[in-house]
DNA sequence: GTCTATACTTGGATAGAC
DNA sequence: GTCTATCCAAGTATAGAC
């Protein structure tokens, strides 16, 4: 939300190598974009959460625009990462919405998806960012349609615009859940897609 | 009515009066959060586009955020009201699809959810915007709930979550749409809900 | 590699002329 | 009511010391 109190310090003052602030920096990144928004991840107020200089943001990635597209990368890679590891224990639709609803859980507690949300809407006020990120959403969606091939493929249902409305749904949510500091719709919502989710299943 | 000598000026004809410059402002950062998000709608650029001199925004609006707000105000009133003509066509589930594929192809051209989404957003890096954005978000999750109410009232189902989804879907697809600069995914996912409406209303 | 200092730019906001 | 001028804060980016 927009900056109550202290923000989140990632690092402690020490000397560390380049790695190290590197990675402080994005990880700096990811925090603020998740807790001031796109318009708040500015090269000062990353540095000052990372522990270091705001030089060190030019140094290592060029701009700004650069870290933040590494922080999305990071982001990426993390939730990916866990979500082939949640998929592989999925066989049928109920199974894929209960897992699906533990993830998403997840992405919001960690504002993973703020992070998403807030690079997609701020990339139309950077001129050359959006196919940036359009190219890192792109797994993101991949996955999904994955995920929805996997247990509604030869079905003659149309998976790729299911996949898409479901990256929607995600996004969506999450811009209602930051607007109104409340996970709770969004819970309920998954609470009612997995009772209806075997009724679906039946049907195809 | 006008004295002799002192002819009624009705507008001077060198500047327009302050009603058509207020208008013109909110039309201006209408276009501007559509066009350039909400990191490009600074006042500078909004009198830029409404033709008269960054000063004014803060004469009549009194801040750069109070005239975004007045424009998503604008927004709503011009959207909602189109809605409520809409729907009192309505009667099932299938004509509310297709109400609303017509109607969210308008609201994608015209950019009017991108102005939601970008406020939505952008909310977060402002402080004390987010329950303002709120505030104005409202009438659209009370409409959504509305028609759900008109074509699922009485059959058991949740219609608040079912208004959210909605209302989540309409805000991520328009994300989607923005960053692929291309609404036909979009258009073809309600076009697949159609072919499912009646599927859906015959189960009820 | 990291820090300090600084040039440059943009944006929010106000004062005062017209 | 509108415009010009200006101040001030914040941000990007670079240079150079350590």
């Amino acid at each position: 939300m927009a900056r109550p109190g202290t923000p989140t310090r990632v690092r402690k003052k020490s000397s560390p190598g380049a790695e190290q602030t590197r990675e402080a920096l994005v990880d700096a990144a990811i925090a603020a974009l998740r807790e001031d928004g796109f318009g708040g991840a500015s090269a000062r107020s990353i540095a000052a959460r990372a522990g270091c200089n705001q030089g060190l943001v030019f140094y290592h990635f060029g701009s700004v625009a650069n870290l933040l597209l590494a922080a999305l990368d990071e982001v990426s890679r993390r939730r990916l990462e866990e979500y082939e590891r949640a998929l592989s224990e999925v066989d049928d639709l109920p199974q894929l919405v209960a897992v699906a609803s533990r993830i998403f859980q997840e992405d919001l507690d960690e504002g993973y998806v703020t992070v998403l949300a807030e690079m997609i809407g701020g990339a139309s006020s950077t001129p050359g960012l959006g196919p940036e990120v359009a190219k890192r959403i792109k797994p993101w969606r991949s996955f999904a349609k994955a995920a929805v091939d996997r247990v509604l493929g030869g079905t003659g249902l149309a998976t790729d615009d299911v996949a898409h409305a479901i990256v929607a749904v995600y996004l969506g949510l999450e811009l209602l859940a930051q607007l109104d500091g409340d996970r709770k719709p969004a819970a309920a919502l998954f609470e009612q897609a997995s009772t209806f989710a075997p009724l679906i299943g039946s049907l195809t």
